[in-house]
DNA sequence: ATAAGTTAGTTCGCATATGAATTAAATTAG
DNA sequence: CTAATTTAATTCATATGCGAACTAACTTAT
């Protein structure tokens, strides 16, 4: 009960500390908030996609997003485009200063996540990201009390 | 490298997945978000704290607690008292449906830290342990004070 | 083909988090 | 003792995130 007991609070205060300090620093760096510029990463992997995919890749409601992209366009950073295939889908492509913002974005979190596990060993760090994506995987059942379904590990 | 790129971000989703989860699962079951929480589980360690020693012990900043206790204190959870010994300082105290709620939130949040780390070893629980309060630690120089590590991919 | 259901996106009201600016109180300098 | 600085907390404008409710468009059932 000692050692188990504060993760779940770690893991709150660890986040909390580091993407305020992120975002503080990407701001700065490039005027784009770590979310905004997650949005352009997942763009770059596949340049036009709907809300909705965006949404379930970062884990995050229809609804935040709007308001998201509404300012991202409003920077000339992404662009809506109407789907001819399905009336109800707008797509978001990147815009030239998407691309450009998203080079300098990049510079950053690469030397975020250099930093964040320089002083692990590479064993070590496989089991941090096994961890991690423990958690984005099984959030729901991991907090409702689910079997305890076998993990394992995953990109 | 190709690793190790993503950690930040996978850090990001595995919060956001995980505490909108959470944060779902104490509002219907006590009525209050991770953040709430975290507070009264920070006064039931010590009583009567200052505003600006929550802050600093949950990494977020001042101004945003004001607002969080204000609804805190409207739903009697806690009481503001102002400092005898300094003017300035109001403490902040568990009021009773603060310690009863406390003890559903204590039980809820055991479950969440036994169910996250079932998957992993004892020795891998440290190592996850030591990761988060690296972070915590050292968030600020991990984001600014990193090293020029330029790498340019990204996958 | 029409009705029922589903899905995509927006809008709405609210909670939350932030930094900058403000006010009040304590501390330090001179 | 007064002036300058520091510190605690609040207020303000803004950004973010959420679910619920809504509209529009596609899909399925009948």
């Amino acid at each position: 009960m000692s050692k188990t007991l504060r993760i779940f609070q770690k893991l709150q205060i660890a986040h909390s500390a580091l993407f305020r300090a992120a975002d503080h620093r990407t701001r700065d760096q490039i005027g784009l908030s770590t979310t905004q510029l997650a949005v352009l990463f997942i763009l770059s992997r596949t340049d036009g996609q709907p809300i909705s995919e965006i949404s379930k890749t970062l884990a995050m409601g229809k609804s935040s997003l709007t308001g998201l992209i509404d300012r991202m366009c409003a920077k000339g950073l992404v662009r809506r485009s109407p789907s001819q295939a399905d009336g109800r889908v707008t797509n978001i492509y990147l815009e030239q200063l998407g691309r450009s913002a998203l080079e300098q974005g990049a510079r950053e979190t690469n030397q975020f996540n250099t930093a964040l596990l320089a002083p692990f060993s590479s064993a070590e760090q496989d089991i941090i990201g096994r961890f991690l994506t423990h958690l984005a995987e099984n959030a729901d059942d991991i907090i409702n009390g689910a079997a305890p379904t076998d993990d394992a590990s995953n990109d």
